[in-house]
RNA sequence: CGGGGUGUAGCGCAGCCUGGUAGCGCGCCUGGUUUGGGACCAGGAUGUCGGGGGUUCAAAUCCUCUCACCCCGACCA
């Protein structure tokens, strides 16, 4: 893409309603832009990087046993009046009235609809276990958002909803979201921490929030330093269960189990959610199936939710500098900028056409900045918008052949050549 | 919802106290000079001063109502 043709509205100045860092780069790197308070429109490469954080988690659900469905953002009233929640909901819920009057709302979250497919459908034993999940947008009536998209009103939101016969499948289907969680966090460069979380009265103790570590993070976390080499091989249920993780509120010095030289502690920014909440919903919406003995069981069910909005920010809560935004290569918007120093040097400029259509064969995502500015400008620009990697070419590489390769993360720049760069760029990553 | 604050050009702000031609920086447009870290010179465009009502010869400025947004708290992915 030529940032000629594209389009990211970059800001020198920090908008003054911006508080925190992601918030204030995302607005200065032209990702975003506000609508109303809490509403936002994500503008090309903000949609970009939202694309694929949501393709990453998409991926692991698929891979965890998960089927995609997609769910209106408008539902009735009456669905959730029949799980009781529609009284109970606060003003958190958008409510409406259609033009015969009835009583709908922009869904804040799935659960009934999808309980609903399920009952209607769904009538074996032999059917289960059953995973459901949906990335959409939805909508909670904040009383007060704030930070960007990080507490947004509207916001993408991935969830999942898992059927099983037992409370035994239940929790396998729990631990398969955690293995999934674990997965996909770590594509995104995120160290994770699955913090057990306090449920309501029919929650149990099956309940974990993940928590991202960063800086700038909303609570304090205390968890043992354990967690810091928690893959998808050593995880499982019992071992987290028995690891010891709490938030700010939750952690008392007095019982901590962990030794003061394994405790570890650091600020969280939640992104995810999973909890198994057993008959719940089932019961009263009728989800039930017939069972190896004839008779009619209310099926076990878990939810599992993942802030895909919220990701966006919080991967640059974890990954920025006082530059801007340092992306991971899994959801960057491109992988690598490509930048002219000279547009008017007709030598200069036919070096980077011809490096920019080799890149484009490769299929490596590249924005070409061919815009006609001072190099300042372009160069911290680049840096803001915090692509991997920088392809650097100014009037000197026309004699010397070489460009140079800069690394955003590590701020190491190398000399090489034209045909070497691109290779480096084919193979690493 | 309680407490605090802010609305003046696309962005950041000054002007308001003490009423009298609406300003600065950045950005934008034109021309030229530049070109390895937010360039320089010259010229130019852009405002219902958030909105309504009032006071006054005269309101960005004073009074009043209202709307929006931001921050702190309670709540949340």
């Amino acid at each position: 893409m030529r940032s000629s043709v594209y389009f990211y509205p970059t800001l020198k100045e920090t908008p003054q309603e911006a508080q925190i860092v992601s918030h204030r780069l995302m607005l200065r790197s032209g990702m975003i832009s506000q609508v109303t308070a809490g509403i936002y429109t994500w503008l090309p490469s903000g949609l970009k990087v939202l694309n694929k954080i949501a393709q990453i988690i998409r991926q692991e659900q698929d891979r965890a046993q998960s089927l995609e469905v997609l769910m209106p953002t408008i539902q009735p009233a009456a669905l959730w009046e029949k799980s009781g929640r529609y009284h109970i909901y606060g003003k958190e819920m958008l409510r409406m009235v259609d033009r015969h009057e009835r009583e709908m709302l922009y869904g804040p979250t799935a659960e009934e609809v999808i309980t609903d497919i399920f009952s209607r459908f769904v009538k074996s034993y032999k059917d289960l276990p059953k995973r459901f999940y949906n990335i959409q947008w939805k909508f909670r009536d904040e009383i007060r958002p704030r930070f960007g998209i990080m507490r947004g009103r509207e916001f993408l939101m991935k969830d999942n909803y898992s059927f099983d016969l037992t409370v035994e499948g239940a929790k396998a289907s729990y631990q398969a979201m955690l293995e999934a969680y674990v997965r996909t966090f770590a594509r995104m460069d995120l160290t994770a921490i699955p913090v057990r979380a306090a449920t309501g009265p029919i929650g149990g103790d099956l309940s974990h929030e993940f928590q991202i570590l960063a800086e700038t993070g909303e609570s304090e976390i205390f968890y043992d330093a354990a967690y810091e080499t928690l893959d998808v091989n050593t995880i499982t249920l019992e071992r987290l269960q028995t690891l010891y993780a709490a938030a700010d509120e939750l952690h008392d010095p007095q019982t901590c189990p962990v030794p003061a030289d394994q405790l570890r502690t650091a600020r969280g920014i939640e992104v995810g959610h999973v909890f198994y909440f057993g008959t719940k919903y089932s019961i009263p919406l009728g989800a039930y199936v017939t069972g190896p003995d004839g008779k009619q069981v209310p099926v076990e069910m878990g939810s599992y939710g993942i802030g895909v909005s919220r990701l966006v920010g919080a991967i640059i809560e974890a990954h920025h500098d006082d530059k801007g935004i340092i992306w991971p290569e899994s959801v960057a918007p491109f992988k690598v900028g490509l930048l002219n120093l000279n547009i008017k040097d007709k030598a200069c400029t036919e070096m980077c056409e011809d490096l920019y259509q080799k890149l484009l064969q490769a299929k490596i995502e590249t924005l070409y900045d061919d815009r006609d500015m001072g190099i300042g400008a372009k160069f911290a620009d680049m840096d803001l918008i915090g692509l991997p990697w920088q392809i650097i070419v100014g009037p000197r590489s026309v004699t010397t052949g070489q460009c140079e390769l800069k690394n955003r993360r590590t701020g190491e720049k190398i000399e090489i050549s034209l045909e070497d760069v691109l290779k480096r760029m084919c193979y690493c990553g």
